[in-house]
DNA sequence: AATAATTGTTTTATATACAAAACTTAAGGA
DNA sequence: TCCTTAAGTTTTGTATATAAAACAATTATT
């Protein structure tokens, strides 16, 4: 009965597809090649299947062998399809002026995220032209638990649905201030809705600070978040409540503003 | 006879990942999201398999469609790969300090990149502190027939390969430069291969000039390229075989060096 | 050195992914 | 308004992708 409904909903599944996208970001979080037979117990198949996967995908370049055959690595052609997703983002190309400006007149690198699942994805990088320079790249992801951007991202999600989305996740303390716990999560997550903004010093990292802003979209859901974050060092404390949160609050509002016209 | 021959090399081909994949690239190449008519009439299979794909790649979140459901574009979950290629390449690790040394010495801007099929891929991006900046990012294709870069790529290539490669591809003029078919191409990787490196005034769009020189592996075939490139507002000309020229060599051989103990 | 265990590859019987065709819905034209 | 065409979805018989099992080759263990 529920295995008819299971197979129900994925009817129309391709299972090699799958698996063979599976096997891709397998590789992907490995931090070394791995064998046929790795690839085949963490994908959960036979090694025979494993087999032909990665046959398929080394034929085409998506996976990459040694010298010896035997041990798998990413290919080249994975960047293919990255790539023209960052060039294909509105958002990005809408916000890329504001942040601009924002890190002109902060002199602190900005930042442009969004949520895919339960990481926050970096879309957009615009560094200082200060010494203090971020090492965020586009396309980095980091757990939305332990970032501000990710407390800004979740703002408009219901408790249940955090709840679901975070169950069974260990939370891995950063600092002290990273949530341990759903429930700590999700009081995080609501100062920031209250207060529209997050202000954090060394939230994320010892001697680090960011300012965190969210963008809506027409309907008014958080679409993305944008930030100036960077080493204590950069940031004058005093001005923090009038200068740099309003700077960052009003670039937010300026894109979800521009955002709107165009979507 | 043929036939027998072309299903016995396919005969671990996975083809829903095959076809996965490549209606993951037409979406990518494509300027707007896709309808499932149009993606199953550009990967000539039926509307029917079409949709199976779709199906299974929206659901994996590497496709989205539109509110309407009807259009498709590249979905976040794409990124996860691409990055993660970037951050696994020892070549861009050991080349930054290089390409960095090289952009402080000469105040432009230097690059790296590998070849992918007939494609030059940039892999990382060294921007001039000058306000001189390039506009390429780490991920960007260029074809390799129009680019000194992939001229140098291409130096150990066997010209019946060559000739392979490139005997159906038209060839676009970017400017009066650009080789024209297969035989111009090969004369100027035959210059490329003889000198060791190629400057290059106007060649890739009028005003931008760029210095090119070959990395090695372990068995001396050309692994990756290294340039600095710019506007000529950023050069100074008189000083190109006595600075410039020897400073992109001398990268380039560094590189290898360090390649060479690392592999 | 001999044997066992592990891994990569090939074969093959069978479960199932596939495309044709039917069906449904939406859009355009007369 | 009705008819035609096109696109999305579902069903279904059949060609074929699949995983088990067999085999080969390599690595580990005694």
């Amino acid at each position: 009965m529920l295995e008819t409904l299971h197979k129900n909903h994925e009817r129309y599944f391709v299972p090699g597809l799958d698996r063979g996208l599976r096997v891709l970001e397998i590789v992907a979080k490995s931090d070394r090649p791995l064998t046929i037979a790795e690839i085949a117990k963490k994908l959960d198949v036979s090694r025979s299947s494993a087999f032909r996967i990665t046959y398929t995908l080394s034929h085409l370049g998506f996976l990459i062998t040694d010298s010896s055959n035997k041990l798998y690595d990413l290919g080249p052609r994975v960047l293919s399809l990255g790539f023209s997703y960052l060039n294909g983002q509105d958002i990005i190309k809408i916000a890329k002026p504001h942040l601009e400006k924002l890190r002109d007149i902060t002199e602190i690198s900005s930042h442009l995220a969004i949520r895919e699942g339960s990481e926050v994805l970096y879309l957009d990088n615009i560094v200082s032209k200060s010494p203090f320079v971020s090492n965020i790249s586009r396309g980095e992801r980091r757990p939305i638990y332990a970032s501000p951007l990710g407390w800004v991202l979740l703002g408009d999600m219901l408790d249940p649905k955090i709840i679901e989305l975070f169950n069974n996740m260990n939370f891995q303390k950063m600092t002290d201030h990273t949530p341990g716990n759903v429930s700590a999560l999700i009081a995080r997550i609501r100062e920031a809705r209250t207060l529209g903004y997050v202000v954090s010093r060394g939230y994320v990292q010892h001697g680090g600070s960011t300012i965190t802003a969210p963008i809506f979209d027409e309907t008014n859901a958080v679409a993305a978040v944008i930030d100036i974050s960077g080493p204590d060092s950069g940031f004058n404390f005093d001005e923090i409540d009038n200068f740099y949160v309003p700077a960052v609050v009003d670039a937010a509002q300026n894109i979800s503003r521009d955002l709107g016209f165009s979507g």
